[in-house]
DNA sequence: GGGAATATTCCC
DNA sequence: GGGAATATTCCC
């Protein structure tokens, strides 16, 4: 029943890089590949040690995949590897990815960076962002460069401004704080003088 | 081998709401509910039926739920309905979806409007959006190519840094805050507590 | 083919 | 507990 995850997992590979980047700013080819890329290189890999290569394979260079019957690639490559086993979720990935199909008449896709024997080249291939609708095409149009550079400075204005504010606010907390802490002392002494003092009284009274 | 997907389908009441909203501006109460939501809600009223109850239930109001065996419920009872066996990705959903965790002894998750008998409830339940932050993710990452002055830039990402540190900070404080808060109540009304004893004590001796 | 929502993962 | 990245789904 959980074969499907526990696949998933062995052949995760363990070095997907979800979340945190640690190469901000830097060039990008060191990076690791995202999972979708590694597993798909890998299915292609293992597709010709395991004869599903009449189910997808390397096009003759090297150069694309070529998905050859969908049907059989969708009910028994896709779970294996991914978490689902629709032929258009697979699609979706490649072209957010930015692969090309290459026919009309096959299902072929063709990336620059993924090709046969080129493993490390993934790491090449950049996620497309989706592009903010904050700022409509027509917008960005001549003078480039002054508009993003002062966008850029109004952006880093209000960054500093909300880092300034957070900082006092950090202040204010922290003084509240020690008020408590101040109070929590007060409240000890007094709990404790008073036991003091009705210890006596009633030693006395007895 | 795809066992999990088929029944994924299948209890997947092929209704989600993936996508267009088709209610934007309206009263939230018709829409029909995120699948997670559903998929929880079945979960706990197909479990009174096949008993997993001592895995995961209703509290005994039924105005919470209780997952009493993490261990066999991301083995077991995770995959059946989601895509995934961790434990922490349930958790974070629901955090998603506002529920509230009630004890730090046990695993029991509460949400005003996700009650057992109310399924109808749970369109009431909305995700929290992530706020748009001051700072656009757009201008995180994007235009490699444009080689704008790597400084600025390089500025930018220290600003966010610090500004998301800052951010966690005043949570941690604010935590504190709250724990001063709650010692107070608890010193007060231990001292109150003593003053009584103690008066009707020593009237008592008198 | 891609926009946008929800789901899952990783990290702090 | 939540931010943010990638994955999956649904829709145009």
């Amino acid at each position: 029943m959980v074969d499907n995850n526990e696949l998933e997992l062995n052949l995760g590979l363990g070095n997907n890089n979800f979340g945190g980047d640690a190469h901000a700013g830097q060039s990008p080819r060191q990076r690791c590949p995202p999972p979708f890329l590694l597993k798909t290189y890998d299915l292609l890999e293992e597709g010709e040690a395991e004869d599903i290569t009449k189910i997808v394979s390397w096009n003759a260079e090297g150069t694309a995949f070529v998905v050859w019957s969908p049907a059989e690639f969708s009910e028994l490559t896709l779970p294996r590897y991914f978490k689902h086993n629709n032929f258009s979720s697979f699609i979706r990935q490649l072209n957010t990815y930015g692969f090309k199909k290459m026919s009309s008449k096959r299902w072929e896709f063709k990336h620059e960076k993924f090709q046969r024997g080129c493993r490390q080249m993934l790491g090449e291939i950049t996620r497309k962002k989706c592009e903010p609708s904050v700022f409509p095409a027509y917008l960005k149009s001549s003078s480039e460069e002054n508009a993003t550079s002062s966008t850029e400075e109004n952006n880093q204005q209000l960054l500093m401004e909300e880092n300034k504010n957070l900082k006092k606010e950090r202040l204010e907390l922290q003084m509240q704080i020690d008020e408590c802490k101040a109070l929590e002392m007060k409240l000890l002494a007094c709990l404790s003088q008073f036991m003091d003092t009705h210890q006596t009284k009633v030693r006395r009274l007895c």
